[in-house]
DNA sequence: TACATTTATCGCTATATTGCTATAAACAAA
DNA sequence: TTTGTTTATAGCAATATAGCGATAAATGTA
């Protein structure tokens, strides 16, 4: 139905699949570097660094801010958008979560 | 369009975007966290764990399988997965890359 | 051969996602 | 006030995803 059955599983395996999957564009990734490259925060110049309409730019920025991995400030006509610091190395902690569970060559087919 | 435009990006925006894409669903992340504990390979009684249908899980499976993070062999009339130990240290070698990329404290909005 | 077990695939429905154009909203400057 | 700049939203079309039941395919066992 397209529709995630959210309730079978933990908050903790609701809440990794929920970051990975807004990692799961190139374009918000490509928005991520960016955002780490410059130090300062970028506002609507990732216009001009990726290739896609204005709005369709907005909705990605929308999507990261909506699981809080980036953050925004108006600054008079323009936001500046920039990683939220304390949240990345949330992201971080539950990847690494993952990755650290795998123990060396235990591969077996 | 519903058709991300992948030429607009480099290839490695695009593995690491489609790595994060097989990793955003709970179920996926229930997969792969089952498949890690289980230091030997498990096969369907992942039905058993979780709380979707039979062809579901074969959906998932088939989708992580996609992007080479697991691989499978039959045995008998059941099939043997586990995670790809090689493969598996590339997704963290890629997702590590992004995190690294983080400098301490740049939070400027 | 016939039957059971296990997994994959088909076919369907409902919903989500990606992209665009057009337009609105918010603000600064003339 | 009017104009320009910047970002967000509305609305649309095309495609993708998630879920299921039914069924096929593959293999082991009686």
């Amino acid at each position: 139905m397209g529709l995630t059955k959210t309730e079978n599983f933990t908050s903790e395996q609701n809440d990794l699949a929920a970051l990975a999957k807004a990692l799961g564009h190139p374009a918000r990734i490509a928005i991520i570097q960016q955002l780490l490259k410059s130090n300062t925060c970028i506002c609507g110049d990732l216009v001009n660094e990726i290739a896609l309409a204005q709005p369709t730019i907005s909705r990605h920025l929308k999507e990261l801010k909506s699981v809080g991995i980036i953050k925004g400030t108006i600054e008079g006509t323009s936001v500046n958008y920039c990683i939220d610091g304390q949240k990345w190395r949330v992201v971080q902690a539950l990847f690494n979560g993952l990755f650290d569970t795998y123990v060396l060559d235990q591969d077996c087919c």
